[in-house]
DNA sequence: GTCTATAGAAAGATAGAC
DNA sequence: GTCTATCTTTCTATAGAC
């Protein structure tokens, strides 16, 4: 009531964002049209370009958003000292963060073909920089004697596609509980390492 | 030269289906367009629709091939007795058609949201098929007592996203030979089962 | 900040000549 | 079997009223 005019910039530009989110996350980018973002938010599609200056840019920032996010959230935890307790940290982490964000995490792993060139370098490097954090995990536990893996980056990689999956198929309040899923899994994952 | 009119039926089927992989993998289904697979295969758009009735069917029977030769390849396969070589035999299987297969792979993973829910329900069909394969491995192995699972479900699926994971990374000539990744990854999927 | 209206391009699919 | 031509729809993005 004492608002002025109809200004809704800060509420209209997430409400934007959080549209395209699940849009393309249900449909893929390119199946997705600007109407239909604005139709879900509840304004024109002109409106949009109020808050984006085109399509690509606002998957680019969806993806940015998330995988800033995905790393700062990480290092944000405490840290701890040995090679198994920080595996398994990141085992039931990884799984938690992800499965509390499918759609961004779909949207991450699916629409990296949607990107321009550019946009595309900046998301793997941000990518490549959270695998390097489960990297240099596996490597200090083979220094240290705790591991035994052949190839400290193609376990990087199985590991990440191994915990990344979980996000295809659980659904809340199905058979397993999370903290039994994410149970399993770190036992999986310290098994294939050899700890 | 002794060829009859122009009959090209045989031909320009299969090159339609070939391209329109290709570009599918390659950009996404809803981002290509049947002027583009037209342009691939060489021949005007509307020429298209004398091997398709759609650009839906076409997308559907990619997968559907796919997924039908990817059982059949394996159950075509000798079939060995004890569990752990079963495994064995799954997890190279699985890697070396895969990664011999990279684009019908990619869209039998990344489409499923582009079909139809009749035709989704096919496809699921065939997927859970091919996954029950594996279950059963796990299940045998679970019984004799050469495995220690949790969860064999859950198993079956950490292991397929492990083993597809590797189509997201290798490269024909690079750090790692083909069959070095795939004994790496089975002795990963071994000790993960606890075998 | 949001709307209506529309420019301009391109899409999927069809018709009919050859 | 393939072509050209086209129907009809829909798209991204912009312009200008309010």
């Amino acid at each position: 009531m004492a608002r002025k005019t109809g200004s809704h910039s800060n509420i209209t530009g997430p409400l934007v964002q959080q549209a395209a989110q699940l849009l393309f996350a249900r449909h893929g980018f390119a199946a997705v049209t600007m109407r239909q973002i604005a139709a879900e938010v509840g304004v024109q599609a002109g409106a949009l370009y109020l808050y984006t200056p085109d399509k690509q840019t606002l998957l680019f920032n969806l993806m940015r958003t998330h995988m800033d996010a995905l790393l700062e959230a990480w290092q944000a935890r405490p840290h701890k000292q040995a090679p198994q307790d920080r595996l398994q940290d990141f085992s039931r982490f990884h799984i938690g963060y992800h499965l509390d964000r499918p759609d961004a995490v779909f949207i991450a792993y699916m629409e990296l073909r949607n990107l321009t060139a550019d946009n595309f370098a900046r998301i793997a490097k941000l990518r490549h920089a959270y695998e390097d954090q489960l990297e240099s995990i596996l490597a200090d536990g083979q220094a240290a004697g705790d591991f035994k893996i052949p190839d400290t980056r193609l376990a990087t990689l199985a590991i990440i596609a191994m915990l990344t999956g979980v996000n295809t198929w659980y659904r809340e309040g199905g058979r397993l509980s999370r903290d039994r899923v994410e149970r399993i899994y770190w036992n999986m994952v310290r098994r294939s390492v050899g700890a």
